[in-house]
DNA sequence: ACAAAAGTGTTGCGTCTACACCCATGG
DNA sequence: CCATGGGTGTAGACGCAACACTTTTGT
């Protein structure tokens, strides 16, 4: 079916896409390859070991670079076009991470420059085809955000109604309506209210945690899950 | 970053589940594998070329064993857990191909004893994690059908409203009410009445056409496209 | 007392669901 | 004329969008 010649394999590597909120802006995180050319911004990656499995490779970068493990995870896409990458055909299989950044602790790779947070709506040019890439993970975020409770992942443990819809705002880019958005959420039964309440200079929230902290799709009712 | 040791490349393969819609059910088309081990009925596929796009991998297995071509065909998800296969490991990039059954003329490969279509709800042991890959496939499908006009490629160019419906009906495995289905998908207006009718023993059918045959994602009014 | 963010209900509109009978044709 | 599948409308329920003021706290 194959001709031999076509069996020679090709590298395979994984490509992470993380993302984070920050001050209502939807952030990835970006490193700079210092050492080896292409150099410039480019996702955190990295080539799939031979006994490893390919969520294990994206565990790996996701740890090294962030120092954070336990956090959502999902493959994207797999991005195989012949000549992505100008040294020599490498397939990358891209996932996408959600995580809060106040549990972030960036961690410079020995091959790295640097490596920086950087809003998605002002990205500098970027290697090979990462920014494709992370268009395609934006896009698949603010689907998930629609319709599952992903958004967990990039919020803390306990947190105010209003702290949870600025996350949506800054991912949908749009504004959401504060009663709205309220009765919705409540109504999902995915958040619970604490007795805990937040401090500053006005007057306190109270604030939630969530029920579960898995993946849940969102059947209630049916329908897209915020509108206005 | 990596140790030097996990830079040897593992083998790229991509296997398609193809579907199609025969007499009310969800089929899948199956190879059995006759030459070499393990035997048994397997995905159609192959390996990926040197300077091959994995597109056109899995295009040229759509076309080898079913002689069809500009279908819908999309990437679903990349496997590649080190042990699916026992024979050594093998990254699966899983493609999913929809085909109006009508079209295709099976070809037998010649390391194949036979190409068959089965339906998906009585599927024999199948080799490698192809159960779970089918699985996936069919998760994705029902969920297409439901928010984008896909059903299109499962379709002749001509076809009755009854005809659409049993296809939906075939693949969401329940019974939709035909006064909502037709109002329904007349108003997205993705079809377009002909001239041309049915013919048969009975009372002829209206025969309709796609407007576009390219994937539109059915965005009116949002929600879910089909409930009962 | 004032600034700032938290919190709270109602109404109108549109979409979805459920449901039963007549029509056109071939045999 | 009968069997078979084609074709049609309406009413009630429910979810969604729009909208503005009061409450609580720290300073």
């Amino acid at each position: 079916m194959r001709r031999e010649e076509d069996f020679i394999p090709s590298p395979v590597a994984t490509d992470v896409v993380i993302f984070t909120v920050i001050g209502n802006e939807l952030n990835v995180l970006l490193v700079k390859r210092g050492k080896f050319a292409p150099l410039g911004w480019s996702l955190p990656g990295g080539f799939v070991g031979q006994r490893e499995d390919l969520d294990e490779s994206a565990v790996k970068t996701l740890r090294e670079k962030t120092g954070v493990r336990n956090v959502y995870l999902e493959q994207l896409y797999t991005f195989g076009e012949p000549k992505r990458d100008p040294r020599g055909r490498v397939i990358s299989i891209a996932y996408m991470a959600l995580v809060d950044a106040q549990m972030v602790k960036l961690e410079k790779g020995k091959d790295t420059e640097g490596i920086k947070w950087l809003p998605v709506k002002k990205l500098p040019q970027l290697t090979f085809d990462h920014r494709q890439i992370i268009d395609y993970a934006k896009k698949r975020l603010i689907w998930k955000m629609e319709y599952t409770n992903v958004v967990f992942s990039l919020l803390p443990t306990y947190f105010s109604l209003t702290e949870l819809q600025k996350v949506y705002e800054a991912i949908l880019e749009r504004d959401l309506d504060k009663r709205n958005f309220r009765r919705k959420f409540l109504s999902t039964g995915l958040i619970k209210e604490t007795k805990k309440k937040s401090q500053g200079a006005h007057r306190p929230a109270t604030l939630y945690n969530f029920a579960e902290k898995r993946l849940e799709y969102i059947t209630n009712p049916f329908g897209q899950f915020l509108k206005k």
